[in-house]
DNA sequence: TCCCAGAAGGTTTTT
DNA sequence: CCTTCTGGGA
């Protein structure tokens, strides 16, 4: 298929790649006005954010020179969604999408345009970003703050706010006024000292991604001309998992495109809605839909799940929406046997055995492999990893914590870091046999690196002479794998040398500001090392780091938005549960989400010693509603 | 310094 | 629900 520039009409355009889009979504895809999309899981949101933006630029609907904007929660995603319009798109159309995350896209706006901002909330230009916690909330209203002015309350009043409410209420929960807060309550007065002291208080300015939300919300305000000129970029903005969107990013988004020419796509799912704890809004599209005028649609197909575990998920989705409408399976069952059951254990070792031998019978059909699987867990993914890990050991398998530290950083974090897939294809080209496809992910990587355009043949061959003979000196001389911590390292930053540091920092802000490279890198040495730890040849040195051949671990909040053949959830008990009663709808909506990452099969386990399943009898009810049977198992 | 009782934490993205 | 932290008192 060759991708062309050439404007298609609106009539004769198709959705490319697929064989079809329900028609709903096909209506989604061409729409003109704003709307919102409310689809369950395996309905295909990402791609119809990628369909709708290559009907948007390849017909002329988002006319050059104006651009798409889609806004992610998380990186992978943005990336996703970005990769999939280049498969689709030439270039010169694939070019007027920006999609990237919430974070970066308001971090963008402060560094673009924060020094407009009025003296009293400006951040200075080199800000640090932080993440602030409860502890540090509870020490500023404690101690620093010190005594509020008899005119504003108490020491007393101070306290009784708590370091949630203020962050939610006072610090974040309404945009700023732009000449400070007139007649402040004790709230406000507090939030304003904790806005200046982070602002203004050290040599730099110390910020959150939340407070950098609220800056770029308020510099649009008070900088009518960024603010058009954002308007008069974006034709379109798509925003993915909508229900999880907090009041700082609604904000931010209502005052740059509301009431403007610029059309709105927000998807997501209700159903799914388990950021809620973390400052979500409680119902973001019923607000939009008044806000903005958006018409609803719902999407029924799920294009990832058996017929059978639809029919499941159905029985879930109806606890936490009575009006759900039952979704069509459109991919068919291949598991022979039950597709979901719950397994009791006499004891976590038992569990832990029978689960590694069964995954490991299943991968030896040759049918299914290692990565086919997951292992979720309510919370405390690490203290399951210990007694999982070495029973899945015994069976030749291995299983790795996702949410493991590697040095200070998270496994899962520092897999998808640039500089570490670059790393990883740079050896993998250089060190092991039959690497061709590497090769051409290495020239890409080096050509955007060193701003080689893709028209520039000269550039290109030049690079490719220099990248062989580069690969080629590195399989000769550093054919080992490094034994020690230091030789990794050394091994990383001689790359890095061919590379070039300074235009991956300049590629990369991020690895510009900061210690974060410095701790990516740290990172990445202790993984390699490791890795050739266990292994004899650089190829295994790689699966190993990459976890090719691993069974991932992880919480049901890190498994958002993936997918495996089989989902073994580990652990339904009121222990892992505890918080089931604080918010029955949020707990069973991530239970739901735990349920629907599944292709084929879902397996639970329960031990006694754990805890009851009293608190969660729900939970059991709906499971055995749907027609699942507890097993005794050994 | 130690002990005990009661409180708090746990699930988190993002340059 | 279970584990770890914290603060007051001895």
């Amino acid at each position: 298929m060759t991708l062309s520039s050439r404007r298609i009409r609106s009539e004769d355009w198709k959705p490319i790649g697929v064989k079809s889009l329900e028609t709903h979504a096909l209506e989604v895809v061409r729409s003109h006005e704003n709307r919102s999309v409310i689809a369950g899981p395996g309905a295909g949101k990402t791609e119809l954010l990628a369909q709708r933006a290559a009907y948007l630029l390849q017909t002329g609907a988002a006319p050059a020179p104006r651009r798409i904007l889609a806004i992610s929660f998380k990186r992978d995603a943005a990336s996703n969604l970005a990769a999939r319009v280049r498969k689709r798109c030439h270039p010169d159309h694939a070019g007027r999408l920006d999609s990237m995350t919430f974070d970066a896209f308001a971090k963008s706006l402060v560094d673009r345009f924060g020094q407009s901002l009025p003296e009293r909330w400006r951040p200075r230009p080199d800000y640090d970003i932080t993440s602030y916690y409860e502890r540090d909330y509870k020490d500023f209203l404690f101690q620093e703050v010190g005594l509020p002015p008899a005119t504003v309350g108490t020491r007393a009043d101070l306290r009784a706010i708590g370091p949630k409410t203020f962050e939610r209420s006072h610090l974040l929960g309404q945009p700023l006024p732009i000449d400070g807060w007139s007649c402040p309550t004790v709230g406000h007065w507090a939030a304003d000292w904790f806005w200046q002291a982070s602002l203004h208080g050290g040599e730099k300015s110390v910020l959150s991604f939340p407070m950098i939300g609220r800056l770029a919300e308020l510099l649009l305000r008070v900088n009518p001309m960024a603010r058009d000129a954002l308007r008069l970029t974006y034709s379109h903005l798509f925003m993915d998992e909508f229900q999880d969107t907090t009041q700082v990013q609604y904000d931010l988004v209502s005052t740059i495109f509301r009431g403007t020419d610029t059309v709105l796509t927000a998807v997501g799912d209700n159903k799914q809605q388990i950021m809620r704890w973390a400052m979500a809004m409680d119902d973001p599209f019923s607000e939009f839909d008044a806000d903005f005028a958006a018409k609803r649609t719902s999407l029924y197909n799920n294009y990832r799940s058996s017929p059978d575990l639809v029919r499941i998920q159905h029985v879930l989705a109806q606890a936490l929406d009575a009006a759900a409408v039952a979704p069509v399976s459109q991919t068919a069952g291949t598991i022979s046997g039950e597709s979901c059951s719950i397994f009791d254990f006499p004891s976590p070792h038992a569990e832990a055995r029978n689960l590694a031998i069964s995954v490991a019978s299943n991968v030896a059909t040759g049918k299914l492999t290692p990565r086919d699987f997951v292992l979720l867990v309510r919370q405390k993914a690490g203290e399951y990893a210990d007694v999982l890990e070495p029973a899945f050991t015994a069976q030749g398998l291995s299983l790795r914590n996702e949410a493991g530290l590697v040095g200070t950083i998270m496994l899962q974090e520092l897999l998808i870091e640039e500089v570490s897939v670059l790393l990883v294809s740079l050896l993998r080209l250089a060190m092991t046999p039959r690497a061709g496809r590497y090769w051409s992910e290495c020239q890409k990587w080096m050509a955007s690196l060193r701003g080689i355009a893709s028209n520039d043949e000269l550039g290109h061959s030049k690079l490719a002479r220099e990248l062989d003979a580069y690969t080629i000196w590195l399989g000769a001389n550093r054919s080992n794998p490094p034994t020690t911590m230091q030789a990794a390292r050394s091994l990383i930053d001689e790359i890095l040398d061919f590379v070039g540091l300074e235009r991956l920092k300049s590629q990369h802000p991020a690895y510009a500001q900061g210690e974060w490279l410095e701790k990516v890198l740290d990172s990445a040495s202790t993984h390699v090392f490791a890795s050739s730890a266990q292994c004899g040849d650089w190829s295994s040195v790689l699966d190993t780091y990459e976890g090719v051949n691993a069974i991932p671990l992880m919480t049901i909040h890190k498994s958002k938005g993936l997918e495996y053949h089989t989902v073994i959830f580990v652990g339904l008990d009121d222990g892992a549960w505890w918080s089931f009663s604080n918010d029955e709808i949020e707990a069973t909506a991530g239970f739901f989400v735990a349920f629907t990452r599944a292709k084929q099969r879902v397996v639970f386990t329960y031990c006694a010693k754990r805890g009851g399943r009293t608190k969660i009898a729900t939970l059991y009810h709906l499971l055995q509603e749907a027609g699942v049977q507890i097993t005794q198992a050994s």
